[in-house]
DNA sequence: AAATAAATGTTTGCATACTAATGAAATGCG
DNA sequence: CGCATTTCATTAGTATGCAAACATTTATTT
């Protein structure tokens, strides 16, 4: 019926608004880092030394995205990079001790992130909300 | 009780993926624009010439972000700019005929954007997905 | 086995969006 | 009026993303 088109309204816009305000919240908690960078630190940790494409492809991430997040860990010194003896086109990507403590850390901070990012929603709410999200 | 931390039952994590998705398929609809500068464009068709400030507020951009989108936008000659009489201060902000009927043009195309972003849900938990994003 | 083709991994260059800091103009209040 | 505050816009710097190029390895063909 309703023939309008409504911007408001649109899937997309409130995509961006929510992530806008989730990123708002993370900078608040965690400020030396951003999400992108924390994703590839928590997929490290939990799977230990990678080589850079098969972490990007881990947390979803192009190649060439992922150098640039590796690039600006490399120089926070928080992952070492070291070329894979058996394949030369490979470059072996781990975390450093400041990097593991770093992700321990962040990893307590970000259960805080997500609380207060859904402040709002009630248990069964959020759960909703994530598997409406996984159906995009 | 589960005590560990899953990234990826993260709702950050899963608004990237979930953006990321919809930018995939707005790029294949709408390849001249973003979704950022559609939604200038979109509002601007709505309220008509609007200083660029104001513009930014009603679609939550900051005022520097604002700057850069509209400044793409002029040099696609799809906005006008002209200084307002009033108020040395402003800029004000329109459409250029080009840039009203790629907007119309746009608009009929980000329905289609909309429904293929949300083509795995129902009616209902689009709805749903709607208020939970709201309430972020 | 050598030569070629195809696949994989990484890097470079460029576009977009966002933030913090700065400057210019207008408004309000003593 | 004169000064502080607010509003608007811009500049400079950072992060993320994609397309294209390049190098290395693996598969295929002759």
């Amino acid at each position: 019926m309703t023939d309008e088109y409504r911007l408001d309204d649109q899937v997309g816009y409130k995509l961006r608004l929510a992530s806008q305000r989730h990123l708002e919240i993370f900078s608040q908690h965690l400020s030396d880092i951003t999400p992108t960078q924390f994703s590839i630190l928590a997929r490290l940790y939990e799977v230990g030394e990678t080589s850079q494409n098969q972490l990007g492809r881990l947390v979803a991430m192009d190649a060439a995205t992922t150098k640039g997040v590796i690039t600006r860990l490399l120089d926070k010194h928080l992952v070492e990079a070291r070329a894979d003896p058996n394949d030369a086109r490979r470059l072996q990507i781990s975390l450093t001790e400041a990097g593991r403590q770093l992700t321990i850390d962040a990893i307590e901070k970000a259960r805080r992130i997500t609380e207060d990012t859904v402040a709002n929603l009630n248990g069964r709410d959020v759960k909703r909300l994530l598997e409406l999200l996984d159906k995009i």
